[in-house]
DNA sequence: TATTGTTATACTCTATAACTATA
DNA sequence: TATAGTTATAGAGTATAACAATA
């Protein structure tokens, strides 16, 4: 009965997969976001005047939760609702100018996160690195760009 | 102002590493436990014996949330709590026969969990991916073994 | 009647702090 | 006084369901 085999790829993915997502979250918690924050203001960036439910519906969540997230950000000054003329039940979603300026703020940080979570990788390792990553994810259907950990997680612990 | 860049290791890391660890969290699920759950067996399976407080210690977690997690392993009857005569302050705690045979049941779903998230790759390339994850995880610190889901994070949304 | 967004509510997870028993 | 464990409580995050406004 041997235990004590060394953790294999899957487990490294969650492990190392969740420290990088803490350590972004620490970084980017000093300019006043959270990782969803940040998911959500880059959708909205992305595809100016969307509407919560298209927004929803990519994510994966239930429209209540996107009423929550963009009423923070609302208040913060990050993110402006219009009324649509044409059809008044919806809003359109727009990043104001200061939410302009906190993206690219963002991007500086996500790199620096990046070349800190590569430090022991050269630069051939680095991009070896990502195209395995990106075989897996496009395998396993993943939305690019879209983190799955909005969608309800049953448990936060190890695999 | 270049948006659209696609995404970069760092991203792509925490996105792989989140549908790795829900994908695993649904598999065990049908063997009545959760990750949490699975961290604590093997924790213990390791190191028979062993205290709550070595466990939260280790975990990274407040011993309160130790004698949760505990509790539920003890109910449904996979952990036993033994009273050490020496210092009756402390417990003792061991997997039951029941646990045992639950954690070769374990084994086999996590190798099978890692053989459908790496489907798109070969041997090599797994290996690879392997080496790659082992070298950032030394890098960053990582215990081996031990997912940092446990510790308190910061949102669960992307990087 | 169907759709967008909102509110009210409840449930889960987790930490904090006070507490018990033992040393 | 210090340590292992427990309980009580509170907060955050999220889903469900009922609701209002518009179509």
């Amino acid at each position: 009965m041997s235990t004590h085999r060394p953790p294999g790829a899957a487990f490294l993915l969650a492990q190392v997969g969740a420290h990088a997502a803490a350590r972004f979250a620490a970084r980017i918690s000093e300019l006043g976001v959270d990782p969803p924050d940040v998911g959500l203001l880059r959708m909205i960036a992305g595809q100016p005047g969307r509407s919560q439910q298209s927004l929803a519906e990519q994510l994966g969540v239930v429209p209540s939760r996107v009423v929550v997230l963009v009423d923070g950000l609302q208040r913060r000054g990050l993110v402006e609702r219009r009324r649509n003329p044409q059809d008044r039940r919806n809003y359109e979603l727009h990043l104001t100018a200061e939410a302009d300026r906190l993206m690219t703020r963002i991007r500086e940080v996500a790199a620096s996160h990046e070349d800190e979570l590569c430090a022991g990788l050269d630069d051939d390792q680095r991009a070896q690195l990502t195209g395995l990553l990106e075989t897996i994810a496009a395998r396993q259907g993943l939305t690019p760009g879209v983190h799955p950990g909005y969608r309800r997680m049953p448990g936060q612990g190890p695999p």
